[in-house]
DNA sequence: TTATATTTTTAGACAAAACTAAAAATAAAT
DNA sequence: ATTTATTTTTAGTTTTGTCTAAAAATATAA
């Protein structure tokens, strides 16, 4: 994919990485709303920026109708989730930091301009392909290793799954996790399910306890 | 030394850096034109930011009288140097960047914003007391290990050197060596001395020039 | 010392990215 | 199908940091 030389200021490259996100989850378009309360800002400000975003060709945007990314919006969204994920993994595995204090760092370091930069970041780290939550960091190209991962609220009883991943990953819930001694990669076997609440009884590190249907339903494994 | 929680912009950082930088040269106040010529930009946009950057009690300002740094601004602004030199430590060592290809990038870097991964950093690259170019890096409490500094009338021929301060401070010196364009950081390769009076031959910024000996014994490089 | 040149500051304008308030379009509900 | 509610857009301001052009202060020279 060839990208002509765009400058970008920090601003527009938030608003590509929320409508990324978005997409995910609304392929057909994301609302204004949408993309307001991502970035804690007003409805008129992202019209605004979406006129600007438009005229640059990184999004489809018609008015009233939501907006999707563009082939060269997708590919520069992308670029932005690598950085931050990079960075990430540099911060929890170089400079010890745990992974819930990482995200406001790596949101700033995301917008440091310089592919060398990041290509030798990527290599320094030995090209990892997730970062500290089991997030997938896209490589140079832009691609993405796949994992199939599910909710630990759908798995089977009584099968072991290895957490990849969480679904939220605000601070407190990073600071339950922690506290719970459930981190990236520990092994879950599901021994009971309370039909009423989702409750589940749970095996992790091969010590018992039980989960909420608000957590099960925040934690990826595989 | 405390520091009251003050919120930097990028640009307040880079004209504090700037004043920083001068106020080695020119202790008794910095002009508004040297500030801009630092910073490409108009003396007018100076005057603007001397006057918030007075507000905020970073610099002494007095209309048409130049500018000094106030010890809250100098320590701010020995942050951000230590900053843009363990970045640049960090891109040299563990990244693999050549020394020339540093400086940009570490000065996007030297505003992102958090003690504790400056620190992290510090500690990750072993309290390192230089950068690559040979520049001492503040410690978190602003101190800065000296330098081993020559006077360029000693210094050995066909070798590189950096200016890194004037013995003379006088006005008249210092218009001396504005009109030489010869300026800290300036880098210095003493081509030939004739050994009748110690006239150098001074390849300076790329461009050739005779320096007299009382010159040369009153320009410190390393 | 008076005239000239340079430096610095003021005044007014602009672009980016945000805001508020009001209007317009779309969606939901009676 | 209207009415009501929600979402989105427009229009007009604000703030930050820049600019140009002109005025004021300082420095230099005749």
């Amino acid at each position: 994919m060839k990208i002509n030389f765009l400058l970008m200021t920090t601003s527009e490259e938030n608003y590509l990485k929320v409508i990324y996100h978005l997409s995910l989850v609304s392929p057909k378009g994301v609302n204004t709303n949408a993309i307001a309360g991502m970035l804690d800002t007003k409805a008129s400000s992202v019209t605004d920026m979406l006129k600007k975003l438009s005229d640059k060709e990184l999004v489809a945007y018609q008015k009233y109708q939501g907006v999707t990314l563009t082939s060269k919006g997708f590919h520069l969204a992308k670029m932005i989730v690598r950085k931050h994920r990079l960075w990430e993994v540099f911060l929890v595995d170089k400079l010890n930091f745990s992974w819930d204090e990482v995200h406001d760092i790596a949101e700033e370091l995301e917008h440091i301009k310089s592919d060398s930069l990041i290509n030798k970041l990527d290599k320094f780290l030995g090209f990892p392909d997730f970062d500290p939550h089991g997030d997938p960091i896209p490589n140079a190209d832009g691609e993405i290793k796949k994992v199939n991962k599910l909710l630990l609220s759908e798995v089977e009883l009584n099968k072991q799954y290895r957490c990849i991943g969480m679904k939220d990953s605000s601070s407190d819930f990073l600071k339950y996790l922690d506290k719970q001694k459930i981190a990236l990669g520990s092994t879950f076997l599901v021994r009971e399910k309370e039909s009423f609440d989702d409750t589940l009884l749970v095996e992790i590190n091969s010590k018992e306890i039980t989960i909420s249907n608000k957590i099960a339903t925040n934690l990826y494994v595989h």
